[in-house]
RNA sequence: GCCCCCAUCGUCUAGUGGCCCAGGACGCCGCCCUUUCACGGCGGUAGCACGGGUUCGAAUCCCGUUGGGGGUACCA
């Protein structure tokens, strides 16, 4: 009675993975997880024009680094594969002439003109006027003989469909608004509306849970699936299905493919965590608790209930994101954060790969200082570039514009002359002789004093604290930043 | 057009008839901390779409209206 729990995520490799489909994967992890179930990954790959190999590795290298992990699939295996659709084709075959042989499916000859004129002519609305479904035996000869392509279509029963949907609750769709649809091309090839049904009771699929754009298509594939125990090619178990809330995006329209903020590889290359991304995404839609929205997938995992998904549309909003991001950085330990910087560090031109040992030493003593200011991995990135930059150290323009002026000239100095004797070069140290240099003896307001400091040694007018930034840089670099930012004062056209 | 889904602060949500003149988070505003920016702390702003029922009692149940979304493919 308490069967096995079995999940499927089921993409297909068209375009990048948008964060709409990767909440689908956590959902369906997560409640397999939860149930000690398997999360198996099948990838639906039937429209050839529109597939991509660059997708699928996308797609696979995308769940890999939410880890994300499936059971069964490709690259893992399984006892019910292949999980590529487009390798599966003799068993679609066999089930189409099961089909027919039943009667379950008959030939159309319709084209899509035929039956947009019949149905204009009659008033009636758009959609298969079940046409080709009562044609006699002549009327089929005869179009037989007159070589009109033909698709197959799926004969549905006359009754109406109700299911107990795992997030709507009761659902029900009457028969006559759902037309006889295509389950093969007139090119042979099978259609998504037969192969997902099929796999999934192929695969022993239990529930499935995916976008509420395939909503109103339960009904079609209950139906299928009970033609299919029919037939004798499975039990004729039907899954439950459980109809996911969309990811919105700015307005009021579904995330798209299309839509640049959909696109999962752009929060990443932009210093995403996965944990953070993914705690967001969880939140989309379920709620772990009252009063707490930080947690692991582990904890979502336990706790994680289908029925406690919300039914309604679900805004992506960056901001929350970003603070749920920030949130997970600063709970990441420094030495793990350090580890996740330097990838981003190597694509910025920052750091070799690999890094060299005075690097990774630079990095460790670093990253603790710039823990709390970053939101984003990218955020931490421009933060230590003064550090790992070298020769290639420049001002951000705007930085300069503000501080770098001309009121900067005696603070530079004094800076200079102040730091070039000291003994020991420590934060402590720096920070005393420059206190008495320039507040006590220039008489300036702190905020005045290091403003213009900052922006000569690290380029920035945010980075990490400034008397630790001296020190880790050396006394030699930092010097050498001070009298440059002075001759940069110097130069005509940048003092106004 | 027809069918289906949805409806609590700007956003994500808690809330499954009394604990709610509605709680948390993000954002925003103010204050504290402070060498920038952040972090952190404290406080504040803001919502049950509307109208009918049912009930001693409704954000919670029912009906309708309005609004939003999706489907109606030889895409998935």
């Amino acid at each position: 009675m308490s069967q096995a729990v079995r999940v499927r995520f089921c993409p297909s490799p068209t375009g990048n993975p948008h964060v709409g489909l990767i909440r689908t994967a956590l959902y369906n992890w997560a409640f397999a997880r939860h149930h000690g179930g398997a999360f198996v990954l099948r990838i639906e790959d039937t429209d050839a024009t529109r597939d991509s190999e660059e997708s699928y590795q996308a797609l696979l290298d995308t769940l890999r680094w939410l880890r994300l992990d499936w059971d069964e699939g490709p690259e893992v295996g399984g006892s019910f594969g292949p999980y590529r659709q487009s390798e599966r084709r003799s068993v679609y075959e066999d089930v189409v002439v099961r089909l027919v042989i039943n009667g379950y499916a008959y030939d159309c000859f319709c084209t899509a003109e035929e039956i947009a004129a019949r149905t204009r002519a009659a008033g009636r609305p758009p959609g298969y006027d079940n046409y080709c479904r009562t044609l006699t035996v002549d009327e089929i000869t005869r179009f037989s003989q007159a070589k009109r392509p033909t698709v197959l279509r799926f004969r549905m029963p006359d009754r109406v469909m109700t299911w107990a949907d795992l997030v709507r609750g009761e659902v029900t769709i009457a028969a006559e608004h759902v037309p006889d649809y295509v389950i093969v091309r007139s090119s042979g090839q099978p259609l998504y509306t037969l192969v997902n049904p099929v796999d999934d009771a192929f695969m022993k699929i239990t529930h499935v849970l995916r976008g509420e754009d395939l909503l109103s298509s339960t009904p079609r594939q209950i139906a299928l699936y009970e033609a299919l125990g029919d037939v004798g090619v499975t039990d004729g178990a039907v899954p439950r299905f459980g109809h996911l809330p969309y990811v919105m995006g700015e307005g009021n329209k579904k995330l798209s493919k299309r839509d640049p903020e959909a696109s999962l590889s752009l929060y990443r290359e932009r210093g995403f965590l996965p944990e953070g991304l993914l705690n967001y995404l969880a939140l989309l839609g379920w709620s772990i608790a009252e009063d707490r929205d930080i947690f692991s997938m582990q904890e979502m995992a336990e706790a994680f209930e289908i029925g406690s998904v919300n039914a309604n549309p679900a805004r992506f909003d960056l901001r929350k994101a970003e603070a749920i991001n920030a949130a997970w950085v600063r709970r990441l330990d420094t030495g793990e954060l350090a580890d996740r910087l330097v990838p981003y560090l190597q694509a910025a031109g920052l750091l070799s790969t690999p890094p060299t040992e005075a690097d990774r030493v630079l990095l460790a003593a670093a990253t603790p200082l710039v823990r709390e200011r970053m939101v984003l991995l990218g955020d931490g990135v421009r933060m230590l570039a003064f550090l790992f930059a070298g020769d290639g150290f420049t001002v951000e323009e705007a930085a300069a514009a503000k501080e770098l002026v001309a009121e900067a000239q005696p603070v530079l100095a004094a800076a200079k002359d102040a730091l070039a004797g000291l003994d020991e070069w420590t934060a402590g140290a720096i920070e005393h002789a420059l206190k008495a240099a320039l507040v006590d003896g220039l008489g300036l307001k702190p905020r005045q004093a290091f403003a213009p400091l900052r922006v000569a040694v690290t380029g920035r007018t945010v980075s990490p604290p400034l008397y630790e930034s001296m020190e880790l840089l050396g006394r030699e670099r930092s010097l050498e930043r001070l009298r440059a930012a002075r001759a940069r004062l110097g130069s005509p056209g940048q003092v106004r």
